[in-house]
DNA sequence: ACCGTTGTGAACATGAGTGTTCAGCTGCTC
DNA sequence: GAGCAGCTGAACACTCATGTTCACAACGGT
């Protein structure tokens, strides 16, 4: 009940930044006094789904072992889900006027992009930036939740095609080392 | 002038969606009443951001010869610099609600799609989808131009960055083959 | 049957953004 | 200097989201 709601509103907020709270109590199928009586103001709505957001998304980063060998692996995994929840954190620049949410956001990379530099002295190229290996890795997994959302892929097929894409690119050389 | 306008109002409103037309007028440096007169009402205003960007990655589109050999190395470096348009497009999703715009949005990748799929006969990895690759460009296009909003990356580096990635994936084998 | 909890619609006051008008100022051409 | 165009701040009425309150209905436990 309660993560459907945050769920819903995550989901009309996205499609409508600007949408009433009367917009995303009718999407949720609740009264707009039930809403106020859980997230005071508008504010307070948008903080919590936030919260969530990052508790997610942080829960499926630390969910996984980083120190295995497929830690990319397993991280896309859980990340292609988790979709809308990255879209929010993304589409709302102004969550960084919150001192600790902005905090949260930049902790939340970290081990990421730690992982990602460690890897880069033997699975991965050397002569990219770290962060630009993240950020790329993390544009593969959106774009794949955005394939999905617009039906084009399968949700199963969508870590195969983010990984052999972040790994060997799109080059046709490229494709004959893998299956 | 007129361009310095419309460059501000889009950055302002990516900052803050729900920015008021004062702080738009504030930050181009004009009255309220001068914004008003040029762009009666606020949906005026943000159709003409819309259009302005449509105009512009058109043209980038299609000021490069799509038929040459490094076409895709054309686009890339037309497209980067125009980051904030590309961003205001995908940021306001209410844009689709506009028949017009929403045609001339989907209308725009088109050709780069088709450049895309004839390119999987040769250079190009022929078990992927063309929309695929396509968004994965765009996607490393966009990324390119936050880091350079950053002050991460320096705006010469930015095209080497994003094709190499492109191409060749962050795995460590792919980088052999290259300088 | 009683009662606390929870959700609900209706209603209200408030504040902010908006659209609009107007009179005054600047800088330009003739 | 006369006239004109463009820009400006100030002020106004209006709309609408918001925050808040209240009384009522539904439900579950005792």
């Amino acid at each position: 009940m309660s993560v459907q709601l945050l769920d819903t509103a995550t989901s009309v907020l996205l499609k409508d930044p600007t949408a009433s709270l009367g917009d995303v109590a009718k999407a949720a199928g609740v009264g707009r006094t039930t809403l106020h009586k859980r997230f005071p103001t508008r504010a307070d709505l948008i903080h919590a789904l936030a919260t969530e957001a990052l508790d997610l998304v942080g829960e499926a980063i630390s969910s996984v072992d980083l120190d295995t060998d497929d830690a990319i692996e397993q991280l896309v995994e859980k990340l292609v889900p988790l979709g809308p929840r990255i879209e929010f954190l993304l589409r709302f620049p102004n969550l960084r006027d919150d001192e600790r949410l902005s905090v949260r956001l930049t902790t939340l990379d970290q081990p990421v992009i730690d992982l990602i530099s460690r890897l880069q002295g033997t699975r991965l190229r050397a002569d990219l930036p770290a962060w630009w290996i993240t950020q790329i890795l993390y544009a593969g997994v959106y774009s794949a939740w955005e394939g999905i959302a617009a039906g084009r892929l399968a949700p199963l097929d969508a870590p195969r095609l983010v990984l052999t894409t972040f790994y060997l690119g799109v080059s046709d050389a490229g494709a004959a080392d893998r299956s």
